[in-house]
DNA sequence: TTAAATCGATCGAGCGCTCGTTTTCTCTAT
DNA sequence: ATAGAGAAAACGAGCGCTCGATCGATTTAA
């Protein structure tokens, strides 16, 4: 599992550890002291939030329903938050931070030869949504009801990925490794294809689509599309 | 801009025509009779509808709003629909029914050829969605709070449409024009690169991008991802 | 013992939807 | 032409209910 600068992503990334991130940002606001009882009950609160939500939405889900499936009492609930948004924009903020945190982190070997790092980005993005997959459908469906302030800090979010790739299909052009017309519309058109791994992964399981056969299909995509000539 | 085999788009698909459909397919259930003044209503009931649920989203819309923004009354607007489940899978219904209907009807002499026919189907879906890029968003957004009958409806709508795509990649294959490993998650693939230009609509406005050029870049990467050659 | 943590009855606001009433339109008799 | 009656359409206050949020009472753990 652990290939070519691929970080063991499904330890580091655990509900327990997401929700110690979660703790540090928001000390302030999160009521209970003792750090062992907050991060239990955060995990769980959360866990329940991304399943009754990416069922029927957030907006649809109650705190009623939340305080049944996360064990918690309505009252027990507004300990860990002030306001339903806040929830939403803890859960999102943790999103965007880990994502923007993985994907810069490509080993220098990998990130000196920009199509090797084109694939390391793929697979390394397409990995991280499938470990975290509840918190990227949760992101992704719901961004659009955000407050604007939230709303900003999601689109925001995506264009930094976007960047990200962006700044990678430059170096190759720059060194003549890649053809591509229009970087910016290339990266674009990157990202909806890892994106739908996880949008439509119902989709997928249903059909038996195994992730590294997507990772394949993907990579050859955006291979052919670039002239990629190592 | 009527290019080969691309009917006029923008005048056959107007907000009245789309609504006359809509008054024949649920003229049991509307209970105005007039069709002049029941497909003017409509129109207005499902613009603000849009406007309002592409905004905020589907739940978050409230009938008061809805009456204030289309101009009825709260009494007025349940002379058009049953319940607000209802308002939302006429517009579903709608939706799917197009799509079908237009991607369905490619000439024959470019049905006759694999690539013609898969450059064809590129462009007239986008530019579908680019004629009723409301409604599509509201499709895509809202479909995962539709009820249990109506979501299988928007899934079975997207397979058709995929199912399309594999049929015209399928066909491709036979006749060693194109070379493609797997026909059904390729077509899967093509699906999110069209999608992204209403689903991200804001994103490329802003940026400036013509749909022209997006049309030629997402055609530009499937026919590099099918070893294209005529 | 006491401070931290949790509980759950309770609140007012706002929801989808109804229905008795009013307004607008259409057609006929003069 | 036009008055006026009956039908069609639109109105909007109010119903029962659920929502997010509160806070004094109660339980838990050190």
């Amino acid at each position: 599992m652990d290939v070519a600068g691929q970080k063991q992503l499904t330890g580091a990334l655990s509900t327990e550890k997401l929700c110690a991130h979660i703790l540090e940002r928001h000390r302030d606001s999160i009521r209970v002291q003792k750090p062992h009882v907050a991060i239990a009950n955060l995990a769980r609160i959360i866990e329940a939030t991304l399943k009754l939500s990416n069922k029927q939405g957030f907006h649809a889900t109650s705190l009623r329903d939340l305080a049944q499936a996360s064990g918690l009492s309505m009252g027990g609930l507004y300990s860990y938050f002030d306001n339903k948004t806040k929830l939403l924009s803890m859960i999102l903020g943790e999103v965007s931070s880990t994502v923007n945190e993985v994907l810069t982190a490509a080993p220098k070997e990998i990130a000196d030869r920009p199509l090797e790092h084109l694939k390391w980005l793929i697979e390394t993005h397409i990995r991280l949504t499938e470990t975290m997959q509840p918190w990227f459908v949760f992101a992704y469906m719901e961004a659009k009801s955000f407050p604007a302030a939230e709303r900003r800090m999601a689109v925001d979010s995506e264009a930094a990925t976007e960047e990200i790739f962006a700044g990678v299909l430059r170096q190759g052009v720059a060194s003549r490794q890649f053809a591509v017309a229009n970087v910016e519309l290339t990266a674009s058109l990157i990202k909806p294809l890892l994106q739908d791994w996880y949008v439509k992964r119902a989709k997928y399981r249903k059909r038996g689509t195994r992730i590294d056969e997507y990772i394949e299909a993907v990579t050859g995509i955006v291979v052919a599309a670039i002239h990629g000539a190592d």
